[in-house]
DNA sequence: GATGAATGAGAGTTCATTCAT
DNA sequence: TATGAATGAACTCTCATTCAT
């Protein structure tokens, strides 16, 4: 569970990811109310009372797995859609690598884990929704940028690029709740590029160029 | 304890009901784990051995007030879904005003609090999301065989209905989660009515009779 | 534990009373702050949970065992004060006899105890000093009430009974703290008895019929 | 961490200084069990290891607290009692005058705090009790000293000059507990000269030159 | 000597569940 | 069937104390 040539433990910052880590694998796995501190702890490899020495109390430790998270999200995501330049010369193949990849980031066992979390814990705590908001609503901006470009470019026809983008990620994401089960169920590479295939030929047939 | 004028409470009947009711309510607004078994028991007016009386335990009890609650969403969907007829003149208004139903049972208060109850306690409970599945495919299949009715009369194009309904209803919800904050801000009607237009314009876009 | 021929506990009246039993005697042998609830629910013979059912928590615990034991002792003090009869034939003789109840009531070790208690508790719950308080005065009130009589019979002189009987309660328990060690000596009879006639000598010369 | 302009802490010894006082504030405005190292700590302005470095635990550092006032309370007493010298023109008043200074120092807040945590912790540390009952002691005996040499001159009359002292500190103090509310309420200073009156009218009827 | 981080033991409190009436 | 009382297990959080720096 350490990083490296260290005898077991680096330094209290290592020791305050460990936490991390180990919070966001518990409250993924039993959820947040059921989820013990104890047993955060012991995955952590620490003691019960050093997580509240980092972490004031449960909820705390909630946000910060929740944001961090959230980041390591955010970050998948912006690479993945950075990936849709103008310049391809295979406009659906562009745009089905990025959504493959936009997908598999949908479809990452962390993600699913906080979405679920979030969703639980929407009524104790809203502001989570918000992180997560925030960084949902980037993405989506992002694309649009991207799809603004193509359209600049005469390669896409909308006259509202977030309408546009948002549509393209609901038509990616609409059936993955079912398919993977929430996240229970791993779904094959097949099956995510033919989902992939699908949202980007009704994609294209709606706003792609008319032969 | 009773209510003075009223029959008094008509049965055993009534109370099982009234105690679905308490438990949909109380899951919905702490979660299952946080939700008290007394917390229950006192909205539904009734002591807490007589809840466990009906219900042998927490998990049944949560399992009937979900199971209740599918019901009623699967009634409420289909009858939606049943309103679209080929019959009708315009294909388009029709769409809109099936796709804006839909889009209401989806934002109903019941509803997202089941899909975050499931979502919460997928990893306990799986087999709530087997109960939710059911009734989510019966609706995308309802939804699959007008839109084959549709096609057959030519009045729309795909070779395969059941993944036009599938992303049909993926137009609608996609951006719902968002909008909505997952069930904890009110949609204005006016903004239901926006993306539902939005969905069918792409829809028929993608799908609809070339002109 | 129990009263009488019952099995071992006869209803939840005589678990009530157990309760607040055990309480005093665990807060008097190991404080408040460190007195363990389960500690007292094992004193007492009943699940931790049970003694939740009954208070709701420690400080009203706490509350009810001090109230108890306040009832107690005013009615012990006020016994021992009501043999204050005006018409005994030596007065130094029933003095002395009041004078050493009145002191054996104070020495009682469960009075030790709530004073303990109350003095440790004082910042934390001040309204446990009115229960005891009131209950003081009314030990005071009565005795000047039969001092009154005694000087309107002639054979005391003092214009402020309240004062005499103020007077006489310090002359007699002034100096246990230190005899008792705070309650944690047996004073023998012998020395009690010393005191009290010391106290009773003391308060004749000063309010006593002159010769 | 240090007051600017100051020479920054002169040593070692004003930091000891500091957590002593720092140790008997906290421990009388919480209780020994209650009262946190980390607040002690805090209240000296040091850290918590720093405490535990000079004394050993939180046992001896209320043994050095109360010690500390102890000899403190012990020099305020026995300056008041040495003012009683026999060469005062007029006893009554001299009694009043060491009366009401002896009140005072009994009233001292310091003075009740050491006496509600001596009285509370008695079962865990009897030993608090020997510091301050030798403390008593010697206050008695030296008042005893005095009350013996004005016996010896003639202007009171008691075969046991000891008990008298005894008599006359129960008759100053003995009402306090109740008008001061355990030390929680300041007593007025025209009450404390009463009280003293009274106790020295009842004292000198008892002990005074019959005239 | 002084400190920040870490910890094991234990605190009060809650809760799903059972039982006697 | 319906209930009030009882319970054991578990929970979050605290604290006196130690150790590496």
């Amino acid at each position: 569970m350490s990083t490296a040539g260290a005898p077991v433990m680096r330094g209290r910052i290592d020791k305050r990811q460990a936490i991390v880590d180990a919070a966001f694998t518990v409250f993924a796995r039993e959820g947040y109310a059921k989820a013990g501190m104890d047993v955060i702890a012991a995955e952590a490899g620490v003691a019960k009372a050093t997580v509240y020495g980092h972490f004031g109390d449960k909820e705390t430790l909630l946000r910060g797995a929740v944001v961090a998270s959230a980041d390591r999200a955010l970050a998948d995501n912006l690479a993945a859609v950075e990936r849709l330049t103008g310049g391809g010369d295979d406009l659906r193949e562009t745009l089905e690598t990025v959504g493959l990849r936009l997908l598999q980031c949908h479809c990452d066992d962390r993600s699913w884990a906080v979405r679920r979390l979030i969703s639980a814990e929407i009524n104790q705590f809203p502001d989570l929704l918000d992180i997560h908001a925030r960084t949902a609503d980037r993405i989506a901006e992002a694309l649009a940028d991207r799809l603004s470009r193509l359209a600049v470019a005469g390669r896409l026809h909308t006259p509202d690029p977030l309408l546009a983008a948002e549509q393209f990620l609901a038509l990616l994401a609409g059936s993955m709740d079912r398919r993977a089960r929430l996240g229970t169920r791993r779904v094959p590479a097949a099956e995510l590029r033919a989902v992939a295939g699908a949202a980007v030929e009704t994609f294209l047939r709606a706003f792609g160029p008319r032969e």
